[in-house]
DNA sequence: AGCGCTATGTGCGATAACGTACAGAGTTTA
DNA sequence: TAAACTCTGTACGTTATCGCACATAGCGCT
């Protein structure tokens, strides 16, 4: 049986009422998540929600060619598979997880039977769902707007948000695929942000040695997101 | 008063069962919105959402430097305001429209209140809002992967599919800045279709001669996004 | 130690889109 | 009718990214 801090680890989770939480306690099951494990596949029906706890799931979009980018990016502060309560059951996107790590799972049913009573949780899976939207917006104007540098560093940080440490596994083979890029161009945006001692790059290790440096160089994308998650799903606001 | 024939135009509106639709009837008001019209600003509230009819809005990402892209299109098989339903209230993107025409509206709290009815309205504009995700998750695909001529048909066969006739009345300078692109840019792509024979252009106004034609040389982006309306939204599945 | 695999770094020509400038044609206004 | 304005077309040098090739370095395995 899980105790009730291990769902404050997730903060749509904490932002719960207690007496929600105690209802589907029951039901929950951490599971561990392992790099590059598939949570989804495109059309895919979901058996089980993900809430992450420390672990970090990437949204991406495939195309027929194989190539790929990530649409969104699902950490502590949210869950994986919105469109089971929205309804449709399956999206054209893939769950893939980018940081290895635990997570709580729950049937589908039960999620959208909570769901339905139209209380908190569905208020608040909502509110998410409206801060996952900017997410994707703001990802399709700085596809489109902004150089790789700056969407390396907006990646970045965006990444750091979802994890304790300062520390990312991650190769620039797995990022330029994430960012929808080369390789190469995941080198030499990386080999820049070395060189200016803003990170240290080893082998599938990134260690961020300065995030304000990052957030100088990031562009406004990244606090466009951030501002809204945290305007849409604090505690003040919710409930 | 309006006649339930004219709520039969919008399409979500179409798939609402009758005694739904009846509710709300009184309270629904035909607007003209004319082109460039703005329903929404960054980060303002709504005060009505809007059921187009023969009219287009675009969903514009506006950045700091006052570049645009275009995150979505809505026409008569959506609604514009769904952060209004989604609890967020506002949203940091723009709503434009794209199209003259007309559309009925409906103040925001009325549709908030039918909405936590937690009834049919509910589903489908859940439903709705995942065909909108899909769509702007597929946007920032297509801008990372595909060329700007074939974002170009993309952009013209869902604008067509909004639309009664063929003709679409945009300025090339207007298509620019829904694609976030350079005018120039765009009087490249056109051209390249003009003289394929697909379209006839003049002066603000497009003739589709060839429909077919542009969808061969479209992107799969066209044919995701309006499987997954057709998915989502139809008369089956829904309700 | 030696081999093979993986991750990273570098170079180079090709390409798509950019920024800018300007010309011409059509439309509106004075 | 002339002037002003709008929309479209074209040209050209610049830049970012791509595609490809290949070198180097770290790590694991035998």
């Amino acid at each position: 049986m899980l105790e009730p801090r291990d769902f404050q680890q997730n903060a749509l989770l904490g932002l719960l009422p207690q007496e929600e939480l105690n209802r589907l306690l029951p039901h929950f099951e951490e599971v561990t998540l392992t790099l590059g494990q598939s949570l989804c596949e495109s059309g895919q029906h979901m058996n089980y929600v993900y809430f992450p706890l420390d672990s970090i799931v990437s949204l991406l979009c495939v195309m027929e060619n194989g190539a790929s980018t990530e649409i969104a990016v699902v950490g502590y502060e949210g869950v994986v598979g919105v469109s089971l309560f929205m309804g449709g059951e399956t999206t054209p996107s893939r769950a893939i997880v980018q940081s290895a790590g635990k997570a709580l799972r729950l049937k589908g049913q039960l999620l959208k039977n909570e769901f339905y009573r139209a209380g908190p949780m569905q208020r608040l899976l909502l509110r998410y769902t409206q801060a996952l939207l900017t997410q994707m917006a703001q990802t399709a104007v700085c596809n489109r707007h902004h150089n790789l540098d700056q969407q390396l560093c907006r990646w970045l940080l965006l990444s750091l948000d979802r994890l304790r440490g300062n520390e990312l596994i991650m190769t620039q083979e797995l990022i330029a695929n994430m960012l929808g890029v080369r390789r190469e161009g995941v080198t030499e945006a990386a080999g820049k942000l070395q060189r200016a001692g803003l990170i240290s790059y080893h082998r599938g290790h990134i260690n961020v040695l300065d995030r304000l440096g990052l957030e100088e160089r990031v562009c406004e994308c990244y606090s466009v997101v951030k501002d809204e998650y945290d305007r849409l799903l604090n505690h003040h606001n919710v409930m």
